[in-house]
DNA sequence: GTGGTCTAGACCACA
DNA sequence: GTGGTCTAGACCACA
C-alpha cells in the first residue's frame, strides 16, 4: 500500500482509494479479513486514528463491515461497487471529452488521441 | 459566475475556472478589463479576500495581469493558455480510460460508450 | 440459535436474548438443562468465552442456574421473567408512542397505524 | 442540548440525536446555520474531536452541510428526515407489539394499555 | 488482540 | 473564526 505524504489528498483518503482498489483488483475479496487497524498503522508508519477514519468512512460506503473484537472485512456486493466506480468513471470521461470539444480541438483529432491512449493500454496486457 | 458553495473545490479555484472559461470561450479578450475585485465580490456576496486570492494566483499563471489603480486585464497569451488547458485534458483522458481498462470492460464496449458520448456532443453544435 | 455477527449488538447479549426467547416461548421449561458452553461454543462456531459471559449474566439476572460439574439449567421463576420482560416492552411502547405523537402524525393516523399491525399478528395466530 | 456522560450511548451519537430533534422539532431550520465545533465544544466542556465526529456522521447522513471556513449549516431535506424517523419508529411499533402479543397478554389488555398511554400524551398537549 | 471512543493539542486551508 | 486532518496516548467492551 502507498501513500504520498506530499500530496493534497488527505492520508485517510488515500488509504481508502488503496483499499477499493485492491478489492476491485480481486486481491482482497468478499469477507477476506483486511489489515487490522494496529497493524496497518504500525506498517505504514501512521497514527491509528487515521487508520481507524479510514476504515470508518468505507464501512459507511458499505465497502468493507467490522466485527468489534474480531477485525475488519470486505464487504460482499462487490460488483456493485464495480459498478458504481464504472459509472463515475464514464461521468468523468464525458466531462472531458466535452470539455476538449469545447475547445479548438477537431473531432477527428479527438479521436486520433483517443486510439493511441487505447493502443498504449493494449500493448501493456499483451 | 457560477458557485457551488456546497462543493468541496475552494471558492477562489471556482472563480480561477469561471475566468478562465470565459477566456477560453472567447467571452473576454486579450486585454478586456475584468470585473473589480469589489464588484465581483458583491455580485457573489463572497469575501473580497477570496476574490483577490483568485486574481492573484491568475496573475501568477499569467492569465491575467493588473495594472495598479487601474484594474486586472486579460492577459494576451490566450493560446499558452488554450495548450496547457488542452494538455491537462488530455492527461485526465488517458488516466479515466486506463482505468476504465483496468476494470472488466471490454475495448469494444469502451469505444462503443465513447461514440455515443461525441455523438451526442456533435448534436449540440449542430 | 441465531446470531447476527454484522449487528451491533454484542453476541453474548444476542445469546441471553435467544435463551430468554426460548424459556418464553416454552420451549425449555423450568430445570431443563441448557446445552453446554463448550457444545453452543461449537455450533456457533463462537469463542467459548462469549458463551461464558452470556450464561453468567444470565445466572446473575436469575434466569439460569448452574450447579458445578453438572451444568446450567432453566431457573423456575418463569412467570416473573415475562413479567420483567412485559413490563420492559411496555415501557419501550410508551416511548415510541410518545415519539411518534411528537412528530407530525395525529392521533387517529397512528391508531389507524396499530390496528394494522394488531391485525396482521392476529391473522397469523389463526 | 443534553449530553448524559454515564450514559452507554457514545457522547458523538448523543449529539447527533440532539441535533436530529432540534431540526425534527423546527427549531433549526435549512440552512440556519449549526453552533460551531468549537463554540458547542466549549458549551458541553467536550473535547471538539468529539463534535466534530457527530458533525461529520450528520452531513454522511444529509442531515447536515458544511461550508469550510463558513460554518456547518441544516440541510434542506427535513421532510425526508421526518419521514425516515418516522418510518422507523412504526418499525419498532411493530415489533413491540408482536412480541408483546407472543406473551400472554391478549389483546384487549393490550388495546388497553395503548388507550392508556395516548390518553396521557394528549393530556400533556391539552 | 480487535475495533471503538475520547481527550489534548497542533497545524492547515479557507473565508 | 471555521471546518478538516493528524498525532500521541489512554481506556473500554468484546472475542
Amino acid at each position: 500500500m502507498q501513500i504520498d505524504y506530499k500530496s493534497r489528498i488527505p492520508i485517510y483518503e488515500q488509504i481508502m482509494q488503496n483499499v477499493k482498489n485492491m478489492i476491485l483488483a480481486g486481491v482482497w475479496k468478499a469477507d477476506d479479513q483486511l489489515p487490522s487497524v494496529r497493524q496497518l498503522a504500525q506498517e505504514l508508519g501512521i497514527n491509528p486514528n487515521t487508520i481507524q477514519k479510514a476504515y470508518n468512512e468505507l464501512e459507511w460506503q458499505g465497502v468493507i463491515y467490522s466485527l468489534r473484537g474480531r477485525g475488519s472485512f470486505v464487504s460482499s456486493n462487490q460488483s456493485e461497487l464495480q459498478e458504481k466506480k464504472k459509472q463515475q468513471l464514464l461521468g468523468e470521461l464525458e466531462n472531458t471529452l466535452k470539455e476538449l470539444l469545447s475547445l479548438d480541438i477537431s473531432k477527428e483529432a479527438l479521436e486520433a488521441e483517443i486510439q493511441k491512449i487505447l493502443k498504449k493500454g493494449s500493448e501493456q496486457n499483451d
